[in-house]
DNA sequence: TGCACACTGTGATAGTTTTCACAAAAGTTT
DNA sequence: AAACTTTTGTGAAAACTATCACAGTGTGCA
């Protein structure tokens, strides 16, 4: 059933790969060749099985006492993650978010994403170029995805026009779609949808931070 | 040991909240009043008892029959994640990222984070103004932050500068950093990283992108 | 006033993810 | 070359998370 030699990987293993990779590259930049899954894990905060498991579940295979191929390890993330072979992207919503979007070389350069254009319905952007790329009616985002066959869409348009985003996109044969609105997409089972809600992750931040004054509060307060 | 009526709330469970009261505040815009956990569960895609169980440990009480009463809700969800009162916060690198953060109104707004000024070590930048909010030397930062008692940090720099720029907040007493970079930074114990990694989303969303279509793939060739 | 219903609250159960424990393999040292 | 050390790979146990099942309860309706 499974493609990849029986082995699976959860969501959350997942979402550590990329940080392995990032690591990868920094050791491969000060010129290791060789690492093994306990500094790994020191730094993406796991445990050394964990990793261990995660780059089984890539196809990796290590040599006791040595450990991993930094060279090889790096090829067989980028592959499962699908950024060894550029994927041509649209954006919809061509503002503050999706103009530092357009600007972010890395995904280009590292994440193989390249934004080939962005969409809006502001006639003052229309027609304007942000980083090099041309930005397009919002009414073209359809017809355009299917005749370039583009199948990821970023969404970077207010709340309120986010779902309308969703379904051109979906209607254009884009199947990936990456969410920064706040707003939770309905999108056809064979579409998957990441939502890059900022505010999750800022109010996890600021849940944990209040939580602990409270209690430091409470301790200093006797 | 809990203050909270010993509930808990489980990480997972702490990053359903904003999108629960993000769906909330779409309700009480179109007028309701309350609301029961199904269609939170159904919006936000989770389980109703799942919903109940996060909703409990903000310390809500519902009412068998009629649900919940959402401005009590919304004003509960709030206090936990913080969001009641403004909090001040510190952005480091206000480049491409950095500067979309600042424009970005919803902060303020709605999750009470006020961004009161950034900084960088570029002195073209240094001096300037984004969004009303001046640009000051990185330099300064720890003693401001120690100044005017900022507990929340924002990094935007690149990567090679990030555990600079948080050594620097953590000396200045910031207690909880936001990090975009990619980098895994290394902070005291008593200080809370939340690493909002775009590339850890785009992964994510590529990975399954590229096995659905490598499945597909074989479904057809046979 | 009482009956039926729709929903909450929660202990029990199922499922998933992480950690543990240990055997097998490959270098290293003597 | 043998003993020793380090690290992989993996099945088993533990911890955590989500779902289920159902008792309890307030509300609307007769
Ligand atoms: N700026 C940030 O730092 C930030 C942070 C977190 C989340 N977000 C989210 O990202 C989204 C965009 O935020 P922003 O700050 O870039 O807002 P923005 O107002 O600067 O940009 C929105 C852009 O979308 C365009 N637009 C509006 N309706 C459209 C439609 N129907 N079709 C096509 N284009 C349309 C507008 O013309 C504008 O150019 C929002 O959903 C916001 O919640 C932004
Ligand atoms: N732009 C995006 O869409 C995007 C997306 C994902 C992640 N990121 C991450 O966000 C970070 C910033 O990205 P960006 O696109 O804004 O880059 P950028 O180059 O536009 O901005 C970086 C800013 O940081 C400043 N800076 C550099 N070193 C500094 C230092 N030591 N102290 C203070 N300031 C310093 C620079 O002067 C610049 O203004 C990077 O780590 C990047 O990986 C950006």
């Amino acid at each position: 059933m499974n493609a990849n030699k029986g082995k699976t990987i959860s969501d959350k293993g997942l979402r550590r790969l990329p940080k392995i990779l990032s690591y990868l590259q920094e050791l491969q930049q000060y010129g290791e060749n060789t690492v093994t899954c306990t500094p790994i894990a020191e730094n993406i905060g796991c445990d050394p099985t964990q990793a261990r498991k995660d780059l089984a579940a890539c196809g990796a295979v290590g040599r006791p006492r040595t450990g991993y191929d930094i060279t090889e390890l790096i090829a067989l993330i980028e592959t499962f993650l699908g950024w060894n072979n550029m994927s041509e992207a649209f954006l919809a919503g061509a503002g503050n978010l999706g103009s530092a979007l357009l600007g972010f070389r890395n995904f280009r350069e590292q994440q193989g994403l390249d934004i080939v254009c962005a969409f809006d319905n502001d006639p003052a952007k229309i027609g304007t170029e942000i980083y090099g790329r041309e930005i397009l009616p919002i009414s073209k985002l359809s017809n355009l995805a299917r005749r370039m066959h583009v199948l990821i869409g970023i969404i970077a348009v207010p709340a309120e026009s986010a779902q309308g985003a969703a379904d051109a996109m979906v209607a254009g044969g884009i199947r990936a779609i990456w969410n920064f609105s706040p707003k939770t997409l309905e999108v056809p089972e064979n579409t998957f949808v990441e939502h890059a809600d900022l505010s999750v992750s800022l109010g996890a931040l600021t849940a944990k931070l209040n939580l602990a004054l409270k209690k430091e509060e409470v301790e200093h307060g006797r």
